[in-house]
RNA sequence: GCGGACGUGGCGGAAUUGGCAGACGCGCCAGACUUAGGAUCUGGUGGGCUUCCCGUGCAGGUUCAAGUCCUGUCGUCCGCACCA
């Protein structure tokens, strides 16, 4: 028998899958609704190829995938290309080439890596979101969203990457970085159109609860959308016409409210300045307009300055100083708060640093109420200085006070949300142009469907103008149109749409991918969607998971599809890092590439050692010499069972049997577990005692070899294909079913169990599995003779677990 | 500061309901086969003062029995961060 020559058996396997003469072939009319397995987002061609961190999802959701299949199931498991947007247009910049080029040929080059994990792909269902057959639905789903009025223009000032030359999304800035190059982020005042995701909000929170998603997840997508409930609460501006909105979760300590402040951006601002303090407000405005979004969020010692100008504090009428500070945030809530220094951190530094008087409103004890040295923030007391309120418990008050508050006419019951409009432009080339026509007469005007896809043309220069205008501005020839409505001369609208655009539905167009009337037909998304499994990496918690989430609730809407939520269950795999766990880069140097390994391990050995690295939840230190051992155990797994294939055939015995079914066993349930690090040593382990067994009998017999064979597949499908063949098995071990475990022939006719004195193990017995209690006891106690001096207190038996003998000496 | 995850041999990591801590693998040690070994195979491998004792970050607690449950504490990593 020849040893295990993997490059040889890949190959084979590999050509005849090629050749599509094995190819596992679901029933696509299976009683039960298909299988959706799918990667959390879809590669884009960048260029630089896959690393063995990008192997690790890829492996994980073809197990998953090939383990369904030999389960009976009809699996979708699709993929494609989301090659719109920076890292292909960055790509193509550096090189001088194209983007529709590059990308085209990037897409070759990785399809051909991805091609190397051996992973049942379905790639008749590929998609490109560069195909204009597939924009054309992302552009008509803008279209759609204009129409309903959630796409809109605005200008305002945005976060602006100066290295990507575009504007990005709240969700794209990471510590006021760029997530994509890491440069500080700006500020830019553009005209930009926006999607209205915050008219979401409150489905996008409450559907969280329908998700099997990872708590972490949940929580992310939660504190982003941030909701709160609160008041708004009119101040009157004293000896003026103009009021104040303030916006607070703490109405209950209204009475304690001894400043204002308001943002330096509030369009009061400096309005409120009286004339001797108007160069100091003034100067305060400029300064704070100048300052980063990152010295804003480093820099937290409070500054300020006062306006000169008062308040009436609607409650007790008392005049209360208005000031300003960068710490209010000019677009969340009102811009502008009330301060309760008692009982706010932040107003009670602003406080202490400016003089402004504290005045507490709730105590723990309102008999003995001190100086506080600190906020007392919790509401969580009884109210004192507070008018009527005094006397109420705050936690109540707390609730009733909104009410109260609306009650008096001085504010009213409100929610606030930290979610902010998707900031939608991109001024930049690669991307789906957005398909509106500025017109003089009827303004802004969707280009309608029958004009679809709306082409990205051709321009000679496509690099990043900076201005804040797309390069498309400058093609005067695209741009010149005429209005669908009237006729009139118009222009096009030359911002691009981001990144995001195309892959918040593509999940949806990989069952239908060929339809030209539909962005997907009614029966195909009934039939095979949502997806049932989500796999992929925590980094697009709050972006591609929201956004697409946003995606499928406004389909959901106008009718295209039946469900609201895209994505029943996520996993989140670990990422797997260089040593020290830092992430593997380029600029790092610490990446390793899938190439050599498959060469000198085999691709099997490799798809094993993915797993077999750790826990697929953790991240893992990626350590090449561990596949030593993973591809030892395929040439032992090949030394027995092609052994046995080429030997006198061997009956089944007990042992057999049993070590057959406990593998099996462990296999299954650790698969569904999705323990699926165990699931490889349990392969090792139940393969050394089937070795044992197999010296004294010649190898192991041919329902073993065949089961063994099945339940290999989904990890090392080549070498599966080939125990299967040799086994006489017709056809692909993929058109298996999944064997099913015994466990009543997993039990042992002896079994050990651990005698222990005080709670400590002493000794074993091995007895019959069918002794009684007074047996295992009474051999026990003989077993462990003297170690059991002393007087015998108590006895324990856990049937078939451990025996433990209490004594006192 | 808030929230979450995690702390187990030299290393990666195992351990249903509390029930033999260290499965499986790497590395290391010894041996076999070899002209050779960074190939392959076999055996060993938590620590110590080795008839016995100690060991799952640390300190307590519950229990016949704790890596697992409870209280406190330290450390590492991640996410959010002036959201009123």
């Amino acid at each position: 028998m020849a040893a295990y020559n993997h490059a040889a058996v890949e190959k084979k396997w590999h050509d005849r899958w090629e050749e599509n003469t094995v190819n596992p072939k679901t029933d696509e009319n299976g009683k039960e609704k298909p299988k959706y397995y799918c990667l959390d987002m879809f590669p884009y061609p960048s260029g630089n190829g896959l690393h063995v961190g990008h192997w690790r999802g890829y492996v994980i959701s073809d197990v998953w995938s090939r383990y369904k299949i030999l389960q009976g199931y009809h699996v979708i498991h699709p993929m494609g290309w989301d090659a719109f947007g920076l890292p292909a247009e960055n790509y193509a910049i550096k090189m001088g080439i194209h983007p529709a080029i590059s990308t085209e040929e990037n897409i070759k080059n990785i399809k051909e890596q991805i091609k190397q994990i051996a992973a049942v792909y379905d790639w008749d269902m590929e998609v490109n979101t560069t195909d204009p057959d597939y924009y054309k639905w992302t552009q008509w789903i803008f279209a759609k969203m204009f129409e309903a009025g959630l796409a809109y223009e605005k200008e305002f000032p945005i976060n602006w990457c100066p290295s990507c030359k575009t504007g990005l999304a709240n969700e794209e800035v990471v510590d006021g970085k760029c997530e994509r190059c890491g440069t500080e982020v700006t500020k830019k005042n553009l005209r930009q159109w926006m999607l209205k995701i915050t008219a979401y909000a409150d489905r996008l929170l409450n559907d969280l609860k329908k998700l099997d998603w990872p708590e972490k997840v949940i929580k992310m997508q939660t504190d982003w959308i941030g909701k709160s409930y609160g008041a708004e609460v009119y101040f009157p501006v004293d000896g003026s016409d103009e009021t104040i909105t303030v916006y607070t979760t703490r109405p209950d300590t209204l009475y304690g409210a001894t400043f204002m402040v308001l943002s330096p951006e509030h369009d009061l601002a400096s309005k409120l300045a009286t004339d001797e303090n108007r160069d100091a407000v003034e100067a305060y405005i400029k300064a704070s307009s100048m300052k980063s979004n990152v010295d804003r969020l480093q820099d937290k010692d409070k500054t300020g300055v006062f306006t000169g100008s008062y308040c009436i504090n609607p409650l007790n009428k008392e005049k209360v100083p208005i000031w300003l500070s960068d710490y209010v945030l000019a677009d969340y809530g009102t811009g502008a708060i009330m301060c309760v220094p008692a009982h706010d951190d932040r107003d009670f530094e602003f406080a202490k640093k400016f003089g402004l008087p504290i005045v507490q409103v709730i105590a723990e004890d309102p008999d003995n109420v001190g100086e506080l040295t600190e906020a007392y923030t919790i509401a969580n007391g009884v109210m004192i200085n507070s008018g009527d309120w005094n006397g109420m418990r705050s936690e109540d008050l707390k609730e009733q006070a909104p009410h109260m508050i609306e009650e008096q006419g001085i504010g009213k019951a409100t929610v606030n949300f930290k979610l902010r409009d998707w900031v939608f432009s991109r001024q930049r080339y690669w991307g789906e142009p957005i398909p509106i026509i500025h017109c003089p007469n009827c303004g802004n005007v969707a280009v309608p469907e029958k004009d679809l896809p709306l082409r990205l043309p051709d321009v000679d220069s496509y690099e990043p103008t900076g201005t804040g205008e797309s390069p498309l501005a400058g093609i005067d020839e695209w741009v010149n149109t005429t209005c669908p409505v009237c006729g009139a001369p118009a222009k096009r609208e030359t911002n691009t749409m981001p990144q995001w655009a195309g892959s918040s539905w593509y999940f949806l167009r990989y069952v239908d991918n060929h339809n030209n009337d539909e962005l997907v037909s009614k029966e195909k998304a009934s039939k095979y969607l949502p997806v049932d499994m989500y796999i992929g990496g925590v980094e697009h918690a709050v972006l591609h998971l929201l956004y697409s989430r946003f995606y499928t609730k406004f389909l959901y809407d106008i009718g295209v599809v039946d469900f609201e939520e895209p994505f029943l269950k996520l996993f989140n795999q670990g990422m797997i890092t260089g040593k020290n766990g830092v992430k593997m880069s380029k600029s790092k140097g610490n990446v390793v590439s899938p190439d050599d390994l498959v060469r000198d391990y085999g691709c099997d050995a490799l798809r094993m050692y993915e797993l077999f690295v750790g826990p697929p939840q953790l991240d893992a230190e990626w350590d090449d010499r561990g596949i030593d051992g993973v591809r030892r155990f395929l040439g032992k797994a090949w030394n027995l069972l092609i052994d046995s294939t080429e030997n006198e055939p061997v009956e089944e015995d007990e042992d057999l049997i049993r070590v057959r079914n406990k593998l099996i066993y462990a296999v299954t349930t650790r698969l569904e577990a999705f323990n699926l690090n165990t699931v490889i040593s349990g392969f090792m382990e139940y393969t050394n005692e089937l070795a044992n067994l197999a010296k004294s009998r010649g190898g192991v017999d041919l329902k073993t070899l065949k089961d063994y064979a099945v339940i290999l597949a989904p990890f090392a499908p080549h070498l599966a294909e080939e125990i299967w063949e040799k086994t006489g098995g017709k056809g692909s071990v993929f058109a298996q079913s999944w064997p099913a475990y015994d466990e009543k022939a997993m039990e042992e006719s002896m079994i050990t169990i651990p005698l222990q004195v005080n709670g400590k193990t002493r000794g074993l017995l091995k007895i019959g599995a069918d002794a009684d209690k007074e047996t295992i006891l009474e051999k026990g106690r003989e077993t462990l003779g003297k170690k059991l001096d002393g007087t015998l207190i108590k006895e324990i038996y856990v049937p078939g677990k451990i025996v433990n003998f209490v004594v006192k000496k």
